[in-house]
DNA sequence: TAGGTTTTTGAGCAAAGGTTCAAGAATGTT
DNA sequence: AACATTCTTGAACCTTTGCTCAAAAACCTA
């Protein structure tokens, strides 16, 4: 052992995760990481190798983030549906304080180009990911006869995802923030409708 | 008079439009341009005083395709409730001819840093122009006695364009296809889901 | 055909991009 | 205290960026 590094690799990805979310990854440059990291080029590329290098751990930290999030949620909600519908709920709160009202896995999807395959596929598995928890979600929902045997649960949560990925570029606009909280809660309700009321008078 | 420009100044900009859509504009750089346009950049500037001049000019062109669009297909619609729907299912076919099935004003919204306020406004001012329209249409809709009073038509714009952004920003991951026609029909069917019976009754 | 005007060309600029590397600084071990 | 090892520094590199401009080319008018 030697020198050991001064800085804790966590908290510089947070930093740059901060950054990257809000600018996107062509819009930041290294300059602004320098700055915003308080470290030198040498230090940045002796830690994880290349701006892309950097971004790709920035962006699982944010896919983690997410489905840590969603499983909370999940797991502090009474029943399946009601998690789901608390999910979508909580979007209605904006959240000035976080980079950007936008997912970053969707921004990334729509700014990487075809020509550079790695990020645009390590996004798009991240979403997958969470459209299979929404999916394990609903199925959990349909086994507690919350909602109806005949549902399709992959559908039901390419549904969801969809309006969530709608919501957040809706809420990623100027003064949009009025709006924002009457259509989480139509997506809120749209998953409550859903409810089985088999269940109640079985 | 002297000299004639060689070009067809539409052309031109369908041809930038074709780019700047699927590529994005800061990923798209003037030797793209200079090449896809077979222009020298001499010309480019002369024409369009800058990069983002261009832009803005291409930007404009993708708006007025989009409401047009949309004015063509209200106005071969049997009502408003029903073009509304149409326009909505539209959605569904996936064209692979089209640069990008993303909204390329929702691209150039999320993509735009906070310190270029200049195509970001512009993007926006789109976006708020096609809700109105939409707003207008449920509106309509709502005076044919199609949906119920109490409706509120820019609550219902700004659910249907939530949902087109979700869409499209959806369709753009690969692979999408065969999800995203349902998608598009969920939407429909709930704008369908609107009407009024009393109007049949009546 | 000659003149005047506009467009096109393409070499080139200054700045910014991501990246490298040799030297110096700081630690753990002996 | 001295060494070995690791990390940090920051100047410099090469490429690409958006953009400019003087010269050449092409057209319309007369």
């Amino acid at each position: 052992m030697a020198r050991p590094a001064a800085y804790d690799r966590d908290e510089i990805v947070a930093k740059a995760l901060k950054l990257f979310w809000r600018k996107g990854y062509q819009a930041t440059s290294l300059k602004d990481l320098e700055q915003a990291l308080d470290m030198r080029p040498g230090s940045i590329y002796a830690a994880f190798g290349s701006k892309e290098g950097l971004f790709a751990e920035t962006l699982d930290a944010y896919a983690a983030r997410s489905t840590a999030a969603f499983a909370e949620t999940m797991a502090a909600a009474p029943s399946p549906l009601a998690g789901l519908a608390a999910h979508a709920r909580a979007l209605g709160c904006l959240d000035d304080s976080a980079p950007s009202r936008a997912c970053m896995l969707v921004k990334t999807v729509l700014e990487t180009p075809d020509d550079d395959p790695a990020l645009r596929r390590q996004a798009e598995a991240a979403i997958a990911a969470i459209e299979a928890a929404f999916a394990d979600g609903f199925r959990a929902a349909q086994e507690a006869g919350e909602i109806a045997p005949s549902a399709d649960p992959a559908h039901l949560a390419s549904r969801l995802q969809s309006q969530i990925f709608g919501l957040r570029a809706y809420a990623q606009r100027t003064d949009a923030g009025p709006r924002v909280a009457a259509l989480a809660e139509d997506i809120a309700r749209e998953i409550e409708g859903l409810a089985n009321s088999d269940d109640a008078e079985a």
